[in-house]
RNA sequence: GGCCUGGUAGUUCAGUUGGUUAGAACGCUAGCCUGUCACGCUAGAGGUCGUGGGUUCGAGCCCCAUUCAGGUCGCCA
């Protein structure tokens, strides 16, 4: 069958968008369903608006009905034709008290069957669905998410630069500087053995834009880690990336609170109260667990360590003695979901995560508790006060250091509210974690690595004990969380000369290996820094939350699996012989 | 790199204790049908049971290896 063309045709309505008034329409778009019903025949035309119905009638004009006839799933159709009002409505359907009766039949492109349904494959394998992903794009789930992205971005956008940002773009192909996550890499021709690493984040690029003067910076940049992936992690990413000069932290936060704000307010129709709630590192870690908790409900961690003192259980004993402590969480009314079978798949993941196990009492009918031998006169009475237990209650109880203990109780805190269905989804908890540890210790190599970057400014109180006890000192640095999701993160820069060296002694960087990779921006300190600040806002994963989507796979058009592969084009993949020898790369032959 | 889950028709799944010709629904093909909208009815085609090996008279099912996908820990300044 011979394809039609346009000619004589201009689309004047999008399918979502055909009005109720009786006029002619020309619409195009995909064949989402066929039904041929006899001499009528109805077709669902989907375009990324939405569907409208076009109609046939044998009676009415035999030619074009014969032609609908051909028409299969996903074909690409053109129709010219009235609207007219249905006979009986649809109420699932925009559109649904009018169809086109068609006058105009253009099929402009056909089909093969399509290895899944196009609009209805939401359960259908993921992997098929990747290979296939321009077909997949086709599903309105998709396309309202990708829509909804470019929304965000847009708003994005329009808030900064109301706010005085300039947008200024910052390399992809720039210094490898080994810190942190893992660079890929791009390799010169020009300059035999020598590689340009994809930018992790534009950091160094928008602090020089500050000492050019730039004053307030925005971008929303690329990023490129060559880590694992997780169902919210891309190897390739967006983020708000920004920053201000002349500012303190406090600046920058109420900034992209409005930004927040806005967001949420123009995207979602949800008012996010302001100022956002604060809240330490340290405290976050011993009500939660969790540097980025959720807060949409509570079962905050509880040390029992003095209610326990006094039991003669060897476990919390020793804990205590080697300065450790014993915590728990109160998982209410959570005795008739943990049964005995379950709260063993607790104590398994918790020993996954490293503690060594987890103590219990369940209180169903009487409190039952796993240590109940040791317990004496009032002390099932003093635990279940101190963490605020009743009838109907299940108290879990881990000991270790705190190291072990508050990760853990974190963790199991999220099972469990998961599991009882307590965590509202309609709410959208922001809160900011301050005062980041500046230092985080590297068991591995047996040193100390800065935790956010090595630019970053400490807070003035801990100058004095920098090299005396680095775990405790404090940055001026942030993150944004919401709903237990880790969205952004923002420091302070130091601007200050000295100190920046005195912080590189302290990461234990001789001046060899600053010079090598910080040079040039050490250098850039030099000729005189405004004070200034920002932060990157992961705009996959605000996406995914503003989408309630489970997976980045459903926010970015066309991602990566875990593997860091991209099942459509089969990237990567191998080069010719030739590209690596201008390259100045050997070959290696891998035995299989 | 570790752990967990899964791979049976184009798709989603079922498949009993290892036993005759591996089933269903949707999709697809053909036919019928004038108001459907997940249209309906009738008939039909469609399978290397992820791959390789093993145990067995006999394997979709048991064992081993491997591969792919998903989740997760490590990792992600």
């Amino acid at each position: 069958m011979k394809l039609d063309t346009m000619k004589g045709l201009r689309r004047t309505h999008y399918c979502g968008e055909v009005s109720n008034d009786p006029q002619e329409v020309v619409v195009c778009g995909f064949a989402d369903r066929v039904r041929d019903i006899g001499n009528l025949i109805f077709i669902n035309l989907r375009d990324r608006t939405g569907i409208v119905q076009l109609a046939f009638n044998d009676a009415t004009d035999k030619a074009v009905f014969e032609k609908a006839q051909a028409v299969k799933s996903e074909y690409v159709l053109m129709a010219k034709g009235n609207v007219q009002k249905r006979e009986s409505v649809n109420k699932k359907l925009k559109t649904g008290e009018i169809e086109i009766m068609v006058t105009d039949l253009r099929i402009l492109s056909k089909a093969e069957t399509t290895p899944f349904e196009v609009t209805n494959s939401d359960k259908v394998n993921e992997e098929l669905k990747l290979k296939y992903r321009y077909l997949d794009l086709r599903n309105p789930r998709l396309q309202e998410n990708l829509i909804k992205r470019h929304r965000i971005a847009q708003v994005t956008r329009e808030y900064f630069y109301e706010n005085g940002f300039l947008e200024i773009e910052t390399p992809m192909m720039m210094k490898s500087t080994p810190e942190g996550a893992r660079d890929y890499l791009v390799p010169s021709r020009v300059h035999p053995g020598k590689f340009y690493a994809l930018p992790q984040s534009p950091q160094i690029y928008k602090q020089l834009l500050m000492i050019s003067g730039y004053d307030r910076y925005v971008q929303l940049a690329r990023c490129f880690r060559d880590e694992d992936l997780r169902a919210d992690r891309q190897p390739e990413f967006t983020q708000v990336d920004l920053e201000m000069s002349f500012v303190d932290a406090e600046d920058i936060q109420s900034c992209v609170e409005g930004y927040i704000a806005r967001l949420f307010s123009e995207i979602m129709g949800v008012e996010i109260p302001l100022p956002l709630e604060r809240i330490t590192f340290a405290d976050a870690m011993n009500r939660f667990g969790s540097d980025k908790p959720d807060t949409r409900f509570g079962m905050e961690i509880c040390d029992i360590s003095d209610a326990v003192k006094d039991i003669d259980f060897v476990v919390f004993k020793s804990t205590l003695e080697n300065g450790g402590t014993v915590r728990a969480i109160n998982v209410k009314n959570g005795a008739e979901t943990y049964t005995r079978k379950e709260i063993d798949k607790l104590v398994e993941h918790a020993r996954g995560i490293g503690a060594k196990g987890l103590a219990y009492i369940r209180w169903a009918d009487e409190p039952n508790c796993s240590f109940k031998k040791f317990l004496g006169e009032g002390d099932l009475e003093r635990i279940c006060a101190a963490v605020d237990a009743q009838k109907g209650d299940l108290v879990l109880i881990c000991a270790d250091k705190n190291k072990v203990v508050l990760p853990t109780l974190g963790a199991i805190r999220l099972i469990a509210a998961k599991k009882l269905g307590i965590i509202p989804e309609d709410k959208y908890n922001f809160v900011w974690i301050t005062e980041m540890p500046f230092f985080e210790y590297d068991e591995e190599n047996d040193s100390w690595v800065a935790a956010h970057h090595p630019f970053t400014m400490p807070m003035e109180e801990c100058l004095d004990y920098l090299d005396s006890d680095p775990g405790n000192v404090r940055a001026k640095a942030w993150d944004l969380v919401l709903n237990g999701t880790e969205l952004s993160s923002g420091s302070m820069r130091i601007t200050d000369y000295e100190l920046q060296q005195r912080m590189f002694e302290a990461l234990g960087m001789t001046d060899e290996e600053i010079e090598a990779k910080f040079g040039f921006l050490v250098d850039a300190y030099r000729y005189a820094a405004p004070p200034h600040g920002g932060m990157g806002i992961g705009l996959d994963r605000l996406a995914m939350i503003m989408c309630k989507a489970d997976s980045l796979r459903d926010v970015v058009a066309f991602p990566k699996v875990q593997n860091a592969s991209e099942l459509m084009s089969a990237c990567p993949s191998e080069v010719d012989e030739k590209q690596l020898e201008e390259l100045h790369i050997k070959t290696t032959v891998q035995d299989k």
